[in-house]
DNA sequence: GTACTGAGCCAC
DNA sequence: AAACGTGGCTCAGTAC
């Protein structure tokens, strides 16, 4: 056996083996580390030591380990054409047709598989690889198999990547027992094939794959497709649409592509399996992989004719080129004070039992009076039911008595019984009343604020509020259910997600919601609090930059209502505006008939909020569609005067009104609603029942708000990503909001980067309405305005 | 025991 | 009162 044959064949064996100088050191378990091994190994040290010291730099390939083919060999061993490589166990050679032949025969898998690269091989195949991929730079599927879903903790198994016809394998097993200098080589050449500029890498779920290579081996995929993304928007589905899934096997159905059984399973935790890790590929699993390049591709065929149909060229191109943007961020992830956190937590849980003490003796007291009370009357009944039955008993005695005692007492007097029972249905025995509340339930709570007179149909805030004057309980109610909210929510749980880097990473789904919004997961950062009066207990002052570095922070101001007032055109909306106003102020003004100096948070509208809360509550609430009976509710007023409100805001927005009636017609009619960049979202078109009907309308109103937003939100992203320098980085976003980390030097820079992609992405999309330029918040930790 | 649903509440 | 859009997470309660 050759040096780097037999070097190959200890990787394999999990054998590490390390070069010092002239020392050689081994480190392998002794059952594996046989006798006849050690003493090759000892034979060939020289060669090894060789193969084991770093390459020479100015090498644009380090050779492969391999030594000169013995003088008596040197055709291919099937066809005696010219030398390619030698074969796994460096005892045979092969030309460049045997040694595929060998893989693919020796694997019988699919007749695609054009190559199965085994360790000796890698170099040379990836150099071939990049000369092909050169020759045709036409889209190619790309795929991992790996041990696990968590890139920082699993192992990648196989890159495949091809198109039909011509699949080609990278088993990366033997990755990870190389040592950091081969490592490093083949890092550099898989970054070559994979990090190419301008080719496309097609794929199901890239993101996935895109932070594996990113964490394994530093390699950006620039280009990509993602299937998922494309099958997503022409559906018009968001994550978690549960009658559309979709993931590969639905999606290819959906294009009557046929997949064969799913062989999933048997990759997770593959390294902990030693025996299969250091095996070669199983036929199925290597079917399998052949199966995830051709289908995807095979989508992607197919998808084609659809994004044409429905013009989303634009969307689609907008989505995959924000998955690297997106992807980037989640590997990240955000560094994370844990001790503050933990400090604000005591703080709160303090607070919270002291109020539960106070709550539940006033709950469970009364409680016990009113159930005492219910008990005594229970047992009176239950006392009244039993004499009654004795009497019957008695009275059954009686009879006995003056019968012919053809049967036996208990017989006659079991008979008497169940027959009187029939007529008096048994009453139980009332339990002694327990007074104990969980105060998490709303049931009990609900029962127990009943005990004291209170009652309500929910115990949500909005039904407690009202009460909280008369009843200083239910103030305590309230403030207990905000801290036990927070700690549930937002304590121990989240903290346990952080990583060994102290840096907490979330799952963001790129098309999470139907509208386009991005949504994220495990944790969900995106609900963080935010309105915490106290600052002392704001826990976004536990999301920190790192020594040397700042938190930046910025928002798209009003994008929602500026998207309303671009998609209507309405003059006096577009006006204000423009006018740089405060779009709330000017609206009370014109809907009230105020002064241009009056101070519209002063007004009071009928004796309950200010004339500027009434007039927001219409500016948000419209983009929801919100009808008079919400507006009502919101802001305490009747029906009739929310009515008269509304009358007034569309009045003076005409041409807000006019749009959104025309935009829940029009997506009724033709069965959808469009965003900016042409992202869709389906509604069935011929709905008669009005409540049904009225909420797809509502949906359809909001869609273009809303999806435009994540329109532009996407497109910074993708302009950040593009241009931010190295060392700075998006590590939240928020639907409006975008959170970067940033060496303390660049803040000026990057502030101006932040800017700049911001107010272009709106640019890309608005063209009518004023844009003003985003404030930036720097700070050491993840602030809010 | 696990799986699901509804109430409630956090974000924008 | 479901009727104000898009989400996720936790807990209680129930069904299997």
């Amino acid at each position: 056996m050759t040096a780097s044959a037999l070097l190959h064949h200890l990787q394999e064996l999990n054998i590490q083996l390390s070069a010092a100088g002239e020392r050689l050191t081994i480190d392998a378990p002794r059952d594996v580390l046989t006798a006849p091994l050690r003493q090759q190994i000892v034979e060939q040290k020289q060669g090894l030591l060789e193969l084991l010291s770093p390459p020479a730099e100015k090498e644009a390939y380090p050779q492969q380990p391999q030594e000169t083919p013995a003088a008596s060999v040197e055709a291919c061993s099937q066809c005696g054409a010219e030398i390619y490589a030698y074969s796994d166990d460096g005892l045979n050679i092969f030309c460049k047709r045997h040694r595929y032949m060998q893989s693919h025969t020796q694997c019988q898998a699919s007749p695609s598989l054009t190559r199965v690269t085994q360790a000796r091989f890698f170099l040379q195949d990836l150099v071939e690889l990049f000369n092909e991929i050169s020759d045709r730079p036409e889209p190619r599927t790309l795929d991992l198999e790996t041990t696990g879903l968590d890139a920082h903790r699993d192992k990648i198994v196989t890159i495949a990547l091809g198109s039909p016809g011509r699949v080609s394998v990278l088993d990366m097993r033997p990755y990870y027992s190389l040592n950091a200098e081969w490592q490093a080589h083949w890092k550099r050449a898989l970054g070559e094939v994979l990090g190419q500029k301008d080719f496309l890498w097609i794929g199901h779920n890239l993101k996935f794959d895109w932070i594996f290579l990113a964490t394994h081996f530093g390699i950006h995929l620039q280009r990509v497709y993602d299937t998922m993304l494309g099958e997503q928007l022409i559906l018009g589905t968001g994550l978690h649409d549960a009658g559309t899934p979709v993931n590969l096997q639905a999606t290819a159905a959906r294009y009557r592509i046929p997949v064969s059984k799913e062989q999933r399973l048997w990759f997770p935790n593959l390294d902990q399996r030693s025996k299969e890790w250091s095996a070669p590929l199983p036929v199925e699993q290597l079917a399998y992989i052949v199966q995830d390049i051709e289908v995807p591709y095979q989508i992607f065929q197919q998808q084609q004719a659809k994004i044409k149909a429905q013009s989303l060229d634009h969307v689609i191109q907008l989505e995959n080129q924000a998955l690297p943007a997106i992807a980037e961020m989640e590997l990240r992830g955000v560094l994370i004070d844990t001790e503050r956190w933990r400090s604000i937590l005591q703080q709160k849980y303090d607070r919270q039992l002291e109020l539960e003490r106070d709550i539940t003796a006033t709950l469970e007291g009364a409680l016990r009076d009113s159930r005492q009370k219910a008990y005594e009357k229970d047992m009176d009944t239950y006392k009244r039911y039993q004499n009654g039955l004795r009497e019957e008993e008695r009275l059954l005695m009686q009879a006995y008595q003056a019968s012919t005692k053809q049967k036996t007492w208990p017989a006659f007097r079991q008979e008497g019984v169940n027959r009187w029972v029939e007529s008096h249905p048994p009453i139980r025995k009332p339990a002694l009343p327990k007074a104990k509340i969980n105060l998490s339930s709303s049931a009990q709570l609900q029962a127990a604020l009943s005990a004291l007179g209170i009652r309500i149909h929910s115990t949500q805030e909005a039904a407690l509020e009202p009460f909280a004057g008369n009843y200083p309980i239910v103030g305590q109610i309230l403030q207990w259910k905000k801290l036990q909210k927070f700690r549930s929510a937002f304590g121990e749980n989240i903290l346990a997600m952080i990583g060994p880097d102290g840096r907490l990473r979330t799952d963001y789904g790129q098309i999470g919601a139907v509208s386009g919004r991005i949504i994220c997961r495990n944790p969900n950062l995106q609900q963080m609090p935010a309105r915490e009066k106290n600052e002392g207990e704001n826990i976004r002052t536990c999301f920190i930059a790192p020594p040397g570095y700042r938190i930046l922070k910025a928002d798209l101001s009003n994008i929602e209502l500026r998207i309303l007032a671009e998609v209507s055109g309405d003059a006096t909306m577009l006006r204000l505006f423009a006018e740089g106003k405060d779009l709330h102020a000017e609206t009370a003004k014109l809907m009230f008939g105020l002064p241009e100096n009056a101070d519209t948070k002063k007004q009071v509208y009928k004796g309950q909020v200010s004339m500027r809360d009434v007039a927001k509550t219409i500016n948000f609430g419209l983009a929801y569609g919100m009808g008079a009976q919400g507006l009502a509710n919101r802001i305490g007023v009747s029906a009739d005067a929310a009515k008269e409100l509304m009358g007034t805001y569309f009045a003076t927005y005409s041409g807000v009104s006019r749009w959104l009636r025309s935009s829940a017609r029009q997506a009724m009619k033709q069965g959808y609603a469009v965003t900016l960049a042409g992202r869709r979202r389906p509604f069935p078109t011929n709905i008669a029942d009005p409540s049904i009907r009225g909420s797809f309308e509502r949906s359809a109103k909001n869609h273009p708000i809303q999806g435009t937003n994540a329109d532009i939100i996407k497109r910074a992203l993708t302009l950040l990503y593009e241009t931010l320098p190295e060392k700075v980085h998006t590590i939240l976003t928020v639907h409006d909001e975008i959170v970067m980390e940033c060496p303390e030097p660049l803040v000026e820079a990057a502030s101006r980067l932040l800017k700049d992609a911001m107010i272009q992405a709106c640019r890309d999309y608005l063209k009518i309405v004023h844009i003003p330029e985003p404030d930036v918040l720097v700070g050491t930790y993840w602030q809010k305005d």
